[in-house]
Parts: structure tokens; C-alpha cells; sequence
RNA sequence: GCCCCCGUAGCUCAGCUGGAUAGAGCGACUGCCUCCUAAGCAGUAGGCCACAGGUUCGAAUCCUGUCGGGGGCGCCA
């Protein structure tokens, strides 16, 4: 249930009924008109701007439309009253009726409301993470994990059926740098000194994996070329690796529905006939690039390769699907990677990737736009970086020296919520500060816990209740006289309950589900707002003494909040609180 | 040189598919605990929404340009 959803509707019969009464012309558009929350609150519930769009098209000052509006919405008995305001908005004040109704509403879907039938089941193929199967998940890709699980749960929350997806990369050169580190420790395994050069892996996490190599093949590869182990050693230690970031996902509560590794577009055929594809649409040519300006190539030298004309679908430059040498490059198995998406029928993808991979987002929105002919929408978010801080001091990583703050550092030392929450309330393109002391701290500026103390006061609330012999279960809740919660400020709160559904579809319409995370600190504040008015108006405390049905009717309330607090931390992954400790 | 992101209160940032007098937290100042957790609330002060044009009934929001910060730019993944 959105109201506003369900008021422009109003709004949009009161238009078509002065069509038909030859007050406006017929054939209007009626797309741009809005109804939403106005910013001023004292200009009422909702505003529209039907007047003002509907002015040019039908000839008609933008007032007299309003007025006339006006007149047929006041017969609804939801709105209360309709007045023309500024250059031609139209403010509606519902009925107090409609916000005292609210939470008997919400007590009855439970979770659902705010459930939006948006995407119309339509399939959404969410890829995140895909980190190299090198090693740990850092800060850097937890951002990433958190961001797209939480974007795959605000689309299935809208009405989307959602494949959350890792793209395992273990095809490329990376896993054979991976496989001669494992390979060292293999070696320091069975009491060998090793070095670690340029190009290796020096980490420790690689030393479990080069004893457990030791203890599956003895010293079968011990004095051995390249060539009799790589491969194997390459497989053993992706698997190794893939195992670690599974452990590391499940840390964070993250779980994919499907990993699909690079490895398996080779020697099957898929980036061939990916490549076809582009060939039968003659977007595939052998040529030479210029060179990138201003970046003085050093070693540059024209080379005469296959390329794909991404250029016809909004790239800069073409670009090199295959070396030189006749390999591919990089980009062909991504190309067949989407096409094998575009094939499974997705109406929609999204790619979350590190920000450092801005140069790559329009030739794969070129790629998809060419295998799909141009019907399957790709959206590309990438992740800015998070900064670390800790005792107020910047917190650095070296992946070179093999120490880095891993995911399972962050995890360990403030849990997953705060991890997952304090990553959700930066846009993913801004940079986010990571203050360790500050997401464990209890105070107002803490947005993870501030969310969670509205949530633990109104679960403390009900436990006063229940010792009271009161019963607060959801059904006796929502059976409880709505007029005995009338109070302006109680509607307040009300009013901003009823934003949620509106909410959900705004931030899954934009995959921003940092909004969701900045809304539910309002909704905080609101209820902790009128929770303190208790102090000086006894009559809005939520508990009542000795009046079991005032009781009743505003902890609905107060209920109702705490139901849409756990539907909007459900989504971004953090379990709500019942206490603070 | 080209492409992408960013520039909003002293600080950290919301707001951006155009809407009325631009918001929040922190910091500063002032109030509120005989009362469901003061781990909170209320209030005051603080702005040329980087700059200049344009589109529009209306621009922080869209377009163009300038300045400033970050990221990226053919065989590397």
C-alpha cells in the first residue's frame, strides 16, 4: 500500500473527470504529474503538481486547474481539504483518520509493507564482489559485498527476482602468480628456504595452502619444472583461495546464489561464439588504434589487432579483444561472461565494481548493448574507496608487503551490522570514511546505533506492556482503537511511516540502497522525538497506566515504526536490536 | 589530450528522473531527567548550493563552458 501511489490515482480521475466535463482537453499527458510529500510541512500531507504540468498543454492558467482540481478531490473523503498554493501547486491534508488508520495497516502486512510490486518479477542479475581468487576479501571488496547484497535485497523487496552473482576470476595471469606463491610455500613446506619475488604473492594466508599441498602430494613436485605442476597447483590453490572468500561472504552474511568462473568461457567455445555474435553484426574488424594522447606511450608502437566497434554503441574508441599474438584479451571472456547473462534471459544487470574500474563501464555497456540489440539494460556501480581510521589516525594497507586489513579485520572487530550499516550511508560513488572507534560508539552521531535504540526502545516498550499484562501482539495491536492515538505528533510519526513504501521504490528505482539507510535514521529520529515529548505531555507516552486501550493503540504505533525499522535493516542485512547492552 | 565521478553550513555529508523559504549530524551557545533507557530530545547561531552562461512558469537538481579535487585511458588482469 503507497498512498501516494493511491492518491495520484485520485488525482488522475479528478483530471479525466474534467475531461469529460470539457474543462480540459482530452489527450493530455499526464506522466510528469506528481504527488509527494511537500518539503515545507505546513503546506500539508501532499502536493501536486498536476496544475502546473497540464497549464501549457491545455491552455489554461495554471490556478484555474487547481481550483477546479480541487473541487472533486474534496469529495474524497480521505482528503481533508485541497488548496491552491504558489505558482499552482495543489496541497492536500488528508483525513486524520487516514494517518490514525496507519498502523493497524502495517501491524497487518507485517514486513510487507512497503513491499512494492515495482519490478513486475522482472529477472535482475546483480553482480558484485568478483574479486581475483587470490586471496582474503579486503576493506575495499567488503564495500562492494555490502553494497550489492544490499542493492539484490532492496530489488527483491521491490518486486524484482533477483540472482545475486560472483564472477570468479581465475582464468587470467593473476592465478598463475597465485599458483607459483602456493607453490613456494609448497617448497617451504618440506623445509626448503624460499624467496619471494616481484610478482609473488608473499602473504601469509598462503602457508595453510602450501602445508595442506604438501600433505596431499608429498614431495611429488619438489625439484620439478613449471610445466609438470602449474596446473594443478593453479587449480588447488583457487579452490583454496575460492573457499577463503566463501568463508570470508558468510562472515559478512553474504550469499550468492551463483558463482560462475572465468575458466569455464576457455576451451568451450562461449568466447567464440560470444565474438561471433559481435561478427555477424559486423562489429568485429582487424585494425590499428591510435595511440591514447597526452599519455606519452613509451614502448608504443602501432599493432594491427581485433577489435570491436564499441564506438557504435557509445564507447570513445574501439577496443582490442585479441592480442598481437592471437590470445584474448581480458575483455573477450567478459564480453562472452555478459553474453552468457543476455542469454539466460535477464531482463536487467548490474555490475558493481571498484571505482578504479571507471575506464571500463562504457565498453561494457557497449558489449551489452550489442549482444542484446540494445534490450537488456546494464547498470555499472562502482565503489569508491573506504578510508580507514582508527584513534583518529588513517588506517593504510600495503597489499605488496602481504599486509592489508582484510574484511574478516573489520568484521572481527565491530560484527557484521555495524560493518554492514556504517558501509550503507555513503552514496556508493562518494569515499567513505571507516572510523572504528565511532562505529561502536553509542551516541546520536552514530547512525548503527541510533537505528538500533529507536528499534530497542520500542522493543523495551512492549516488554513494560507485556509485564503490565497488556497484550502486545501484533494482531491484539492492530485491533486497537485508532482514534486514541490523535495526537498531532502521533500522526507525525505516522506520516513518516507512510513514506516507506514510497521510500523502497525511489531508492530501487536509483540502486541506491544507501537511501534506505538514510531514511531509517529519520524514522529513528522521529520516534525518538516523540518518544521524549512523553516527558512533557504524558498523554503521548506509549505506555498508559492503567488504560490498557490507550496503551494498546499507541504502542501500535510505536510498533508499527519498529516492524518498518526491521523490514528497512532487513534489507540492508543488519538484525535489529531488542536491547542495547 | 580524452572519458568518468565529485565540488552544498567551520567539519562530515544528505537532498539531484526540476518544484514553494536548501536539510541532518558533529563542533559552538541555551534549555529539558520525581516521567516507558537523557545511549535521548528541544532551541539559537552558521549558506553567492565552486564560478559563468543556457533551457524552463520554476534550477542545488537538466545542458554548455571555466576553475578546483579524485579515478581511468592499445598486447597488463
Amino acid at each position: 500500500m503507497n498512498l501516494f501511489t493511491d492518491i495520484r490515482a485520485r488525482v488522475l480521475e479528478a483530471i479525466e473527470a474534467l475531461q469529460s466535463e470539457g474543462v480540459l482537453p482530452e489527450g493530455l499527458n499526464t506522466a510528469p504529474v506528481t504527488v509527494e510529500p511537500p518539503r515545507d510541512p505546513l503546506h500539508g500531507d501532499m502536493a501536486t503538481n498536476a496544475a502546473m504540468v497540464l497549464a501549457k498543454p491545455a491552455q489554461k492558467k495554471p490556478r484555474d486547474i487547481a481550483e477546479a482540481l480541487a473541487a472533486h478531490l474534496g469529495t474524497d473523503d480521505r482528503i481533508a481539504s485541497a488548496e491552491v498554493a504558489g505558482p499552482g501547486f495543489l496541497n492536500l491534508r488528508l483525513a486524520p483518520t487516514v494517518w490514525q488508520g496507519l498502523p493497524e495497516t502495517v501491524l497487518t502486512q507485517g514486513a510487507d509493507f512497503g513491499r512494492s510490486t515495482l519490478g513486475q518479477g522482472e529477472k535482475v542479475n546483480v553482480e558484485y564482489v568478483s574479486a581475483n581468487p587470490t586471496g582474503p576479501l579486503h576493506v575495499g571488496h567488503t564495500r562492494g559485498a555490502v553494497f550489492g547484497d544490499a542493492l539484490a535485497s532492496l530489488l527483491d523487496y521491490a518486486g524484482y527476482d533477483v540472482t545475486r552473482e560472483y564472477y570468479i576470476n581465475d582464468g587470467g595471469a593473476q592465478v598463475d602468480v597465485l599458483a607459483r606463491s602456493v607453490y613456494l610455500r609448497y617448497l617451504e613446506a618440506q623445509g626448503h628456504t624460499v624467496e619471494f619475488a616481484d610478482g609473488t604473492y608473499p602473504g601469509d594466508y598462503l602457508i595453510p595452502v602450501g602445508e595442506a599441498l604438501k600433505n596431499l602430494v608429498g614431495d611429488k613436485y619438489v625439484d620439478q619444472p613449471e610445466s609438470v605442476w602449474l596446473e594443478y597447483v593453479r587449480e588447488f590453490s583457487t579452490d583454496a583461495m575460492m573457499e577463503i572468500i566463501r568463508e570470508d561472504l558468510r562472515l559478512l552474511n553474504v550469499e550468492m546464489d551463483s558463482f560462475f568462473s572465468e575458466k569455464s568461457l576457455y576451451g568451450t567455445g562461449l568466447i567464440e561464439s560470444a565474438i561471433e555474435s559481435l561478427r555477424d553484426k559486423g562489429l568485429i574488424y582487424r585494425g590499428v588504434l591510435e595511440p591514447p594522447k597526452g599519455k606519452k606511450p613509451e614502448d608504443w608502437e602501432p599493432r594491427e589487432q581485433t577489435l570491436f566497434k564499441s564506438t557504435e554503441h557509445g564507447d570513445d574508441v574501439d577496443r582490442p579483444i585479441m592480442k598481437s599474438d592471437g590470445a584474448w584479451t581480458y575483455f573477450a571472456p567478459d564480453i562472452a561472461y555478459h553474453y552468457d547473462k543476455v542469454q539466460r534471459g535477464y531482463d536487467q544487470l548490474i555490475d558493481v565494481f571498484g571505482a578504479d574500474h571507471g575506464g571500463y563501464v562504457k565498453r561494457m555497456k557497449a558489449a551489452v548493448s550489442a549482444l542484446s540489440d540494445g534490450k537488456t539494460p546494464l547498470d555499472i556501480k562502482l565503489i569508491q574507496l573506504v578510508k580507514l581510521f582508527k584513534n583518529g589516525e588513517p588506517f593504510k594497507m600495503s597489499k605488496r608487503a602481504g599486509t592489508f586489513v582484510t574484511l574478516r579485520d573489520v568484521v572481527e572487530e565491530v560484527g557484521p551490522d555495524v560493518t554492514r550499516f556504517v558501509m550503507l550511508t555513503r552514496k556508493n560513488d562518494a569515499p567513505l570514511d571507516f572510523d572504528f572507534d565511532k562505529a561502536v560508539e553509542q551516541s546520536r552521531d552514530n547512525p548503527v546505533f541510533y537505528v538500533q535504540y529507536a528499534h530497542a526502545r520500542v522493543c523495551s516498550v512492549m516488554r513494560k506492556a507485556q509485564a503490565a499484562g497488556i497484550d502486545v501482539s501484533d494482531a491484539a495491536l492492530a485491533q486497537a482503537d485508532p482514534a486514541l492515538r490523535a495526537h498531532e505528533a502521533e500522526q507525525g510519526l505516522a506520516k513518516k511511516i507512510a513514506e516507506w513504501p514510497r521510500l523502497v521504490e525511489i531508492a530501487a528505482r536509483g540502486h541506491e540502497p544507501h537511501k534506505v539507510a538514510i531514511w531509517l535514521n529519520e524514522l529513528a529520529s522521529e520516534l525518538h522525538a516523540l518518544w521524549n515529548k512523553g516527558h512533557d505531555v504524558p498523554e503521548l507516552r506509549f505506555l498508559q497506566e492503567d488504560d490498557v486501550a490507550a496503551s494498546q493503540s499507541k504502542i501500535a504505533l510505536a510498533r508499527a515504526a519498529a516492524v518498518v525499522i526491521s523490514a528497512g535493516l532487513g534489507i540492508l542485512g543488519v538484525t535489529p536490536a531488542e536491547e542495547m547492552r
